[in-house]
DNA sequence: TTTGCTTTTGAACACTTGTTCATTAATCTT
DNA sequence: AAGATTAATGAACAAGTGTTCAAAAGCAAA
Protein backbone atom coordinates (compact mmCIF):
# COMPACT_ATOMS: atom_id res chain seq x y z
CA UNK A 1 0.00 0.00 0.00
CA UNK A 2 1.33 3.58 -0.73
CA UNK A 3 1.88 5.52 1.99
CA UNK A 4 -1.32 7.26 3.72
CA UNK A 5 -1.80 10.87 2.72
CA UNK A 6 -1.74 13.78 4.76
CA UNK A 7 0.46 11.74 6.90
CA UNK A 8 3.52 13.05 9.42
CA UNK A 9 3.29 9.69 11.15
CA UNK A 10 6.25 8.30 9.51
CA UNK A 11 8.09 11.55 10.92
CA UNK A 12 6.25 11.85 14.39
CA UNK A 13 6.40 8.60 15.62
CA UNK A 14 9.61 8.41 15.55
CA UNK A 15 10.27 11.28 17.54
CA UNK A 16 7.46 10.14 20.02
CA UNK A 17 9.65 7.13 20.74
CA UNK A 18 12.74 8.62 20.67
CA UNK A 19 11.89 11.20 23.12
CA UNK A 20 10.30 8.69 25.52
CA UNK A 21 13.70 6.51 25.24
CA UNK A 22 15.55 9.72 26.09
CA UNK A 23 13.03 11.07 29.04
CA UNK A 24 12.56 7.99 30.60
CA UNK A 25 15.97 7.07 30.32
CA UNK A 26 16.81 10.32 32.56
CA UNK A 27 14.17 10.36 34.90
CA UNK A 28 12.29 7.67 34.95
CA UNK A 29 9.09 5.96 33.67
CA UNK A 30 6.86 6.97 36.74
CA UNK A 31 8.28 10.47 37.27
CA UNK A 32 8.24 11.13 33.31
CA UNK A 33 4.47 12.51 32.45
CA UNK A 34 2.89 12.25 28.76
CA UNK A 35 2.51 16.05 28.42
CA UNK A 36 6.57 15.65 29.02
CA UNK A 37 6.90 13.44 26.19
CA UNK A 38 4.62 15.60 24.21
CA UNK A 39 5.99 19.41 25.01
CA UNK A 40 9.48 17.46 23.85
CA UNK A 41 8.39 16.48 20.28
CA UNK A 42 6.51 19.24 20.16
CA UNK A 43 3.02 18.32 20.04
CA UNK A 44 0.27 17.94 22.34
CA UNK A 45 -0.57 15.61 24.81
CA UNK A 46 -3.53 13.65 22.86
CA UNK A 47 -1.40 13.55 19.42
CA UNK A 48 1.18 10.80 21.47
CA UNK A 49 -1.97 8.36 20.86
CA UNK A 50 -1.69 8.10 17.13
CA UNK A 51 1.62 6.37 18.06
CA UNK A 52 0.89 4.59 21.08
CA UNK A 53 -2.14 2.48 23.08
CA UNK A 54 -0.91 4.27 25.94
CA UNK A 55 2.12 4.83 28.36
CA UNK A 56 2.96 1.23 28.96
CA UNK A 57 2.74 -0.02 25.23
CA UNK A 58 5.74 2.91 25.26
CA UNK A 59 7.57 1.93 27.65
CA UNK A 60 7.23 -1.55 26.52
CA UNK A 61 8.09 -1.00 22.95
CA UNK A 62 11.30 0.59 23.90
CA UNK A 63 12.61 -2.46 26.11
CA UNK A 64 11.24 -4.82 23.69
CA UNK A 65 12.91 -3.43 20.52
CA UNK A 66 16.39 -3.17 22.39
CA UNK A 67 16.24 -7.00 22.91
CA UNK A 68 15.96 -8.11 20.01
CA UNK A 69 18.05 -5.80 18.68
CA UNK A 70 20.63 -7.64 21.10
CA UNK A 71 19.44 -10.82 20.24
CA UNK A 72 19.98 -10.20 16.71
CA UNK A 73 23.38 -8.86 16.81
CA UNK A 74 24.97 -11.26 19.63
CA UNK A 75 27.71 -13.28 17.46
CA UNK A 76 27.01 -16.81 16.77
CA UNK A 77 29.15 -19.39 17.66
CA UNK A 78 32.06 -20.08 15.76
CA UNK A 79 36.11 -21.23 17.21
CA UNK A 80 37.25 -22.42 20.41
CA UNK A 81 35.41 -21.28 23.94
CA UNK A 82 37.85 -18.88 24.59
CA UNK A 83 37.55 -17.50 20.96
CA UNK A 84 33.84 -17.29 21.46
CA UNK A 85 34.40 -15.92 24.81
CA UNK A 86 36.64 -13.08 24.05
CA UNK A 87 34.15 -11.99 21.10
CA UNK A 88 31.25 -12.69 23.51
CA UNK A 89 33.08 -9.65 25.71
CA UNK A 90 33.94 -7.00 22.93
CA UNK A 91 30.32 -7.37 21.39
CA UNK A 92 28.41 -7.05 25.09
CA UNK A 93 30.92 -3.71 25.90
CA UNK A 94 30.41 -2.38 22.55
CA UNK A 95 26.86 -2.78 22.02
CA UNK A 96 25.78 -1.32 25.44
CA UNK A 97 27.84 1.71 25.44
CA UNK A 98 26.54 2.46 22.04
CA UNK A 99 22.90 2.08 23.73
CA UNK A 100 23.40 3.90 27.18
CA UNK A 101 19.53 5.23 27.19
CA UNK A 102 18.37 1.53 26.35
CA UNK A 103 20.25 -0.23 28.35
CA UNK A 104 19.44 1.68 31.18
CA UNK A 105 16.09 1.65 30.62
CA UNK A 106 16.32 -2.37 30.19
CA UNK A 107 17.66 -2.83 33.70
CA UNK A 108 15.72 -0.14 35.66
CA UNK A 109 12.38 -0.15 34.23
CA UNK A 110 11.53 -3.65 34.49
CA UNK A 111 8.91 -3.42 37.19
CA UNK A 112 7.30 -0.65 35.67
CA UNK A 113 6.33 -3.21 33.65
CA UNK A 114 2.89 -5.22 33.41
CA UNK A 115 2.80 -8.85 34.89
CA UNK A 116 2.88 -10.38 30.51
CA UNK A 117 5.10 -7.36 29.48
CA UNK A 118 7.46 -8.60 32.14
CA UNK A 119 7.46 -12.39 31.27
CA UNK A 120 8.44 -11.61 27.68
CA UNK A 121 10.89 -9.23 28.38
CA UNK A 122 12.45 -11.58 31.08
CA UNK A 123 12.04 -14.25 28.39
CA UNK A 124 14.46 -12.27 25.84
CA UNK A 125 16.89 -11.15 28.87
CA UNK A 126 17.10 -15.37 29.49
CA UNK A 127 17.46 -16.44 25.99
CA UNK A 128 20.66 -13.81 25.72
CA UNK A 129 21.88 -15.14 28.87
CA UNK A 130 21.81 -18.85 27.69
CA UNK A 131 24.63 -17.71 25.01
CA UNK A 132 27.12 -16.52 27.11
CA UNK A 133 26.34 -19.93 29.46
CA UNK A 134 26.81 -22.07 26.51
CA UNK A 135 29.93 -21.01 25.98
CA UNK A 136 31.07 -21.18 29.48
CA UNK A 137 29.84 -25.19 29.30
CA UNK A 138 31.50 -25.78 26.06
CA UNK A 139 34.92 -24.74 27.47
CA UNK A 140 33.84 -26.41 31.03
CA UNK A 141 33.42 -29.98 28.34
CA UNK A 142 36.81 -29.02 26.68
CA UNK A 143 38.40 -28.43 30.00
CA UNK A 144 39.43 -24.68 28.76
CA UNK A 145 37.62 -23.34 31.30
CA UNK A 146 37.23 -23.81 35.10
CA UNK A 147 33.89 -22.41 36.13
CA UNK A 148 32.25 -24.24 39.20
CA UNK A 149 28.55 -23.15 38.27
CA UNK A 150 27.94 -22.11 34.53
CA UNK A 151 25.02 -20.40 35.88
CA UNK A 152 26.86 -17.86 38.29
CA UNK A 153 29.72 -17.34 35.84
CA UNK A 154 27.23 -16.43 33.32
CA UNK A 155 25.63 -13.74 35.76
CA UNK A 156 28.41 -12.88 36.79
CA UNK A 157 30.44 -11.94 33.93
CA UNK A 158 27.20 -10.24 32.53
CA UNK A 159 26.93 -8.01 35.62
CA UNK A 160 30.28 -6.81 35.54
CA UNK A 161 30.39 -6.23 31.76
CA UNK A 162 27.53 -4.59 32.22
CA UNK A 163 28.68 -1.64 35.07
CA UNK A 164 30.68 -0.71 32.40
CA UNK A 165 27.55 1.70 31.15
CA UNK A 166 27.55 3.29 35.31
CA UNK A 167 31.15 4.74 34.37
CA UNK A 168 32.08 4.98 31.29
CA UNK A 169 32.48 8.07 29.16
CA UNK A 170 33.42 8.94 25.46
CA UNK A 171 35.08 11.87 26.38
CA UNK A 172 37.20 10.03 29.08
CA UNK A 173 40.40 8.72 30.20
CA UNK A 174 40.64 5.44 28.96
CA UNK A 175 38.95 4.94 25.00
CA UNK A 176 36.59 1.65 24.68
CA UNK A 177 39.18 -0.77 23.27
CA UNK A 178 41.34 0.00 26.48
CA UNK A 179 38.54 -1.18 28.61
CA UNK A 180 37.37 -4.26 26.15
CA UNK A 181 41.22 -4.97 26.44
CA UNK A 182 41.19 -5.13 30.12
CA UNK A 183 37.86 -6.43 30.99
CA UNK A 184 38.76 -9.32 28.57
CA UNK A 185 41.92 -9.59 30.67
CA UNK A 186 39.99 -10.04 33.74
CA UNK A 187 37.35 -12.62 32.57
CA UNK A 188 39.71 -14.94 31.00
CA UNK A 189 41.65 -15.13 33.81
CA UNK A 190 38.43 -15.81 35.90
CA UNK A 191 37.30 -18.23 33.81
CA UNK A 192 40.47 -20.35 32.72
CA UNK A 193 41.54 -23.41 34.30
CA UNK B 1 16.22 15.17 77.58
CA UNK B 2 13.29 12.71 79.05
CA UNK B 3 11.38 10.66 76.81
CA UNK B 4 8.70 13.46 75.67
CA UNK B 5 5.44 12.73 76.78
CA UNK B 6 2.20 11.35 74.95
CA UNK B 7 4.03 10.24 72.37
CA UNK B 8 4.16 7.67 69.54
CA UNK B 9 6.78 8.76 67.87
CA UNK B 10 9.84 6.51 68.86
CA UNK B 11 7.20 3.59 67.29
CA UNK B 12 6.10 5.03 64.50
CA UNK B 13 8.83 6.63 62.98
CA UNK B 14 10.84 3.62 62.58
CA UNK B 15 7.34 2.43 61.06
CA UNK B 16 7.24 4.92 58.74
CA UNK B 17 10.92 4.38 57.39
CA UNK B 18 10.27 0.88 57.27
CA UNK B 19 7.26 1.35 55.11
CA UNK B 20 9.08 3.86 52.93
CA UNK B 21 11.42 0.93 52.47
CA UNK B 22 10.04 -1.57 51.49
CA UNK B 23 7.26 0.16 49.05
CA UNK B 24 10.05 2.29 47.45
CA UNK B 25 11.88 -0.77 46.77
CA UNK B 26 9.28 -2.85 45.35
CA UNK B 27 7.38 -0.12 43.19
CA UNK B 28 10.28 2.66 42.86
CA UNK B 29 10.42 6.35 44.60
CA UNK B 30 7.99 7.88 41.83
CA UNK B 31 5.65 5.46 42.24
CA UNK B 32 5.08 5.56 45.97
CA UNK B 33 2.64 8.30 47.31
CA UNK B 34 2.67 9.20 50.67
CA UNK B 35 -0.66 7.79 51.40
CA UNK B 36 0.60 4.73 50.57
CA UNK B 37 2.89 4.40 52.79
CA UNK B 38 0.14 5.54 55.14
CA UNK B 39 -1.78 2.99 54.56
CA UNK B 40 1.24 0.34 55.02
CA UNK B 41 1.76 2.43 58.31
CA UNK B 42 -2.02 2.75 59.44
CA UNK B 43 -1.95 6.14 59.94
CA UNK B 44 -3.35 8.94 57.78
CA UNK B 45 -0.91 11.13 55.38
CA UNK B 46 -0.93 14.04 56.98
CA UNK B 47 0.77 12.33 60.35
CA UNK B 48 3.54 11.02 58.09
CA UNK B 49 4.87 15.24 58.10
CA UNK B 50 5.54 14.79 62.29
CA UNK B 51 8.47 12.25 60.63
CA UNK B 52 10.09 13.34 57.89
CA UNK B 53 9.49 17.14 56.44
CA UNK B 54 8.79 16.03 52.74
CA UNK B 55 9.12 12.91 50.65
CA UNK B 56 12.40 13.50 49.42
CA UNK B 57 13.95 13.78 52.41
CA UNK B 58 12.47 9.90 53.51
CA UNK B 59 14.35 8.70 50.36
CA UNK B 60 17.56 10.39 51.50
CA UNK B 61 17.77 9.40 54.85
CA UNK B 62 17.36 5.82 54.08
CA UNK B 63 20.10 5.89 51.35
CA UNK B 64 22.56 8.05 53.54
CA UNK B 65 21.68 5.60 56.67
CA UNK B 66 22.50 2.46 54.27
CA UNK B 67 25.69 4.27 53.17
CA UNK B 68 26.99 5.18 56.39
CA UNK B 69 26.38 1.72 57.83
CA UNK B 70 28.41 0.05 55.02
CA UNK B 71 31.28 2.09 55.11
CA UNK B 72 30.78 1.52 59.08
CA UNK B 73 30.97 -2.30 58.77
CA UNK B 74 33.35 -2.38 55.99
CA UNK B 75 36.49 -4.55 57.16
CA UNK B 76 39.73 -2.53 58.27
CA UNK B 77 42.70 -3.42 56.18
CA UNK B 78 44.77 -6.33 58.04
CA UNK B 79 46.44 -9.34 56.49
CA UNK B 80 48.13 -9.70 52.76
CA UNK B 81 46.36 -7.73 49.89
CA UNK B 82 45.04 -11.73 49.24
CA UNK B 83 43.58 -11.75 52.70
CA UNK B 84 42.35 -8.42 52.68
CA UNK B 85 40.41 -8.59 49.07
CA UNK B 86 38.94 -11.90 50.21
CA UNK B 87 38.01 -10.66 53.00
CA UNK B 88 36.34 -7.27 51.20
CA UNK B 89 34.63 -10.10 49.08
CA UNK B 90 32.29 -12.06 51.55
CA UNK B 91 31.70 -9.15 53.58
CA UNK B 92 30.32 -7.44 50.05
CA UNK B 93 28.72 -9.97 49.28
CA UNK B 94 26.67 -10.85 52.64
CA UNK B 95 25.98 -6.96 53.19
CA UNK B 96 24.35 -6.57 50.37
CA UNK B 97 22.89 -9.87 51.25
CA UNK B 98 21.21 -9.19 53.90
CA UNK B 99 19.90 -5.84 52.97
CA UNK B 100 18.27 -6.49 49.41
CA UNK B 101 16.06 -3.14 49.60
CA UNK B 102 18.17 -1.47 50.78
CA UNK B 103 20.90 -1.92 48.14
CA UNK B 104 18.00 -1.99 45.30
CA UNK B 105 17.13 1.85 46.88
CA UNK B 106 20.58 2.94 47.08
CA UNK B 107 21.44 1.71 43.11
CA UNK B 108 17.72 2.41 41.42
CA UNK B 109 16.82 5.81 42.96
CA UNK B 110 19.76 7.92 42.72
CA UNK B 111 18.50 9.93 40.17
CA UNK B 112 15.94 11.28 42.08
CA UNK B 113 17.72 12.88 44.53
CA UNK B 114 18.29 16.41 44.26
CA UNK B 115 21.88 17.24 43.57
CA UNK B 116 23.03 18.04 46.78
CA UNK B 117 21.64 14.95 48.39
CA UNK B 118 22.75 13.07 45.30
CA UNK B 119 26.94 14.53 45.47
CA UNK B 120 26.59 13.73 49.36
CA UNK B 121 25.38 9.69 48.42
CA UNK B 122 27.89 9.84 45.87
CA UNK B 123 30.78 10.68 47.68
CA UNK B 124 30.04 7.80 50.44
CA UNK B 125 29.85 5.43 47.49
CA UNK B 126 32.90 6.90 46.49
CA UNK B 127 34.83 6.32 49.60
CA UNK B 128 33.52 2.75 49.56
CA UNK B 129 34.99 1.75 46.11
CA UNK B 130 38.33 3.65 47.63
CA UNK B 131 39.07 0.54 50.27
CA UNK B 132 38.57 -1.87 47.40
CA UNK B 133 40.91 0.05 45.04
CA UNK B 134 43.64 0.54 47.97
CA UNK B 135 43.68 -3.04 48.24
CA UNK B 136 44.21 -3.71 44.69
CA UNK B 137 47.13 -1.11 44.58
CA UNK B 138 48.49 -2.55 47.88
CA UNK B 139 48.62 -6.33 45.53
CA UNK B 140 49.82 -4.53 42.47
CA UNK B 141 52.76 -2.99 44.43
CA UNK B 142 53.68 -6.37 46.12
CA UNK B 143 53.70 -7.86 43.22
CA UNK B 144 50.64 -10.06 43.72
CA UNK B 145 48.13 -8.84 41.93
CA UNK B 146 47.78 -7.72 37.90
CA UNK B 147 45.52 -5.37 37.43
CA UNK B 148 46.24 -3.04 34.62
CA UNK B 149 44.10 -0.23 35.84
CA UNK B 150 43.00 -0.46 39.41
CA UNK B 151 40.11 2.11 39.29
CA UNK B 152 38.28 -0.32 36.47
CA UNK B 153 39.12 -3.47 38.65
CA UNK B 154 37.70 -1.77 41.44
CA UNK B 155 34.33 -1.05 39.55
CA UNK B 156 34.26 -4.63 37.43
CA UNK B 157 34.36 -6.16 40.62
CA UNK B 158 32.41 -4.20 42.91
CA UNK B 159 29.77 -4.76 40.15
CA UNK B 160 30.26 -8.37 39.45
CA UNK B 161 29.51 -8.69 43.44
CA UNK B 162 26.84 -6.18 43.79
CA UNK B 163 25.00 -8.55 40.58
CA UNK B 164 24.41 -11.45 43.28
CA UNK B 165 21.02 -9.10 45.09
CA UNK B 166 19.66 -9.67 41.69
CA UNK B 167 18.85 -13.35 41.09
CA UNK B 168 20.27 -14.64 44.83
CA UNK B 169 17.15 -16.04 47.09
CA UNK B 170 17.57 -17.36 50.30
CA UNK B 171 15.23 -20.49 49.48
CA UNK B 172 17.61 -20.84 46.08
CA UNK B 173 20.04 -23.57 44.67
CA UNK B 174 22.58 -22.54 46.26
CA UNK B 175 23.59 -21.04 49.80
CA UNK B 176 25.30 -17.95 50.63
CA UNK B 177 28.80 -19.63 51.28
CA UNK B 178 28.83 -21.51 48.20
CA UNK B 179 28.01 -17.97 46.32
CA UNK B 180 30.52 -16.37 48.29
CA UNK B 181 32.84 -19.50 47.33
CA UNK B 182 32.55 -19.34 43.90
CA UNK B 183 32.72 -15.05 43.48
CA UNK B 184 36.22 -15.26 45.19
CA UNK B 185 37.22 -17.73 43.37
CA UNK B 186 36.23 -15.57 40.24
CA UNK B 187 37.92 -12.57 41.66
CA UNK B 188 41.07 -14.30 43.24
CA UNK B 189 41.61 -15.89 40.03
CA UNK B 190 41.35 -12.05 37.55
CA UNK B 191 43.51 -10.04 39.95
CA UNK B 192 46.36 -13.00 40.51
CA UNK B 193 49.45 -12.03 38.70
C1' DT C 1 -11.87 23.44 -6.08
C1' DT C 2 -13.91 19.84 -4.06
C1' DT C 3 -13.69 15.38 -1.82
C1' DG C 4 -11.66 12.12 1.36
C1' DC C 5 -8.40 10.91 4.58
C1' DT C 6 -4.84 11.70 8.26
C1' DT C 7 -3.04 14.22 11.93
C1' DT C 8 -3.38 17.57 15.62
C1' DT C 9 -5.64 20.41 18.76
C1' DG C 10 -7.64 21.73 22.99
C1' DA C 11 -10.86 20.97 26.20
C1' DA C 12 -12.71 17.86 29.33
C1' DC C 13 -13.00 13.78 32.68
C1' DA C 14 -12.27 11.65 36.92
C1' DC C 15 -8.45 10.97 39.94
C1' DT C 16 -4.16 11.35 42.28
C1' DT C 17 -0.19 14.13 43.85
C1' DG C 18 2.68 16.37 48.03
C1' DT C 19 1.85 19.24 51.61
C1' DT C 20 -0.50 22.25 55.25
C1' DC C 21 -3.21 23.09 59.31
C1' DA C 22 -6.93 23.82 62.58
C1' DT C 23 -9.13 20.53 65.34
C1' DT C 24 -9.54 16.40 68.06
C1' DA C 25 -7.71 12.58 70.65
C1' DA C 26 -4.45 10.37 73.43
C1' DT C 27 -1.03 10.15 76.75
C1' DC C 28 2.08 11.66 80.63
C1' DT C 29 3.08 14.72 84.68
C1' DT C 30 1.60 16.82 88.62
C1' DA D 1 -8.65 14.95 88.32
C1' DA D 2 -6.41 18.94 85.94
C1' DG D 3 -3.17 20.70 82.99
C1' DA D 4 0.39 20.23 79.56
C1' DT D 5 2.20 18.29 75.63
C1' DT D 6 2.32 15.41 71.67
C1' DA D 7 0.37 12.76 67.93
C1' DA D 8 -3.17 11.88 64.58
C1' DT D 9 -7.10 13.20 61.92
C1' DG D 10 -9.50 14.76 57.99
C1' DA D 11 -10.42 18.27 55.09
C1' DA D 12 -8.57 21.40 51.97
C1' DC D 13 -5.30 23.32 48.31
C1' DA D 14 -3.40 23.94 43.83
C1' DA D 15 -1.34 21.34 40.50
C1' DG D 16 -0.64 17.32 37.78
C1' DT D 17 -2.08 12.38 36.05
C1' DG D 18 -3.38 9.22 31.77
C1' DT D 19 -6.71 9.12 28.48
C1' DT D 20 -10.74 10.35 25.32
C1' DC D 21 -12.96 12.76 21.66
C1' DA D 22 -15.45 16.17 18.84
C1' DA D 23 -13.82 19.64 16.09
C1' DA D 24 -10.32 21.89 13.24
C1' DA D 25 -6.44 21.83 10.20
C1' DG D 26 -3.52 19.94 6.85
C1' DC D 27 -2.57 17.55 2.74
C1' DA D 28 -3.14 14.56 -1.77
C1' DA D 29 -5.77 12.90 -5.34
C1' DA D 30 -9.82 13.72 -8.42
Amino acid sequence: MARTTGSHSDITGPRVRSAALRLFARGGYAAVSMRAIAREVGVQAGALYNYTPDKQSLLFDLMRGHMDELLESVPKRGGTPLDQLQEFVAFHIRFHADRPDEVFIAYMELRNLSPENFAEIEGLRRAYEDRLEAILRAGVKSGDFAVADTKIGTLAIIAMLTGVNTWFRREGRLSLDEVVAQYWDMVRKAVLA
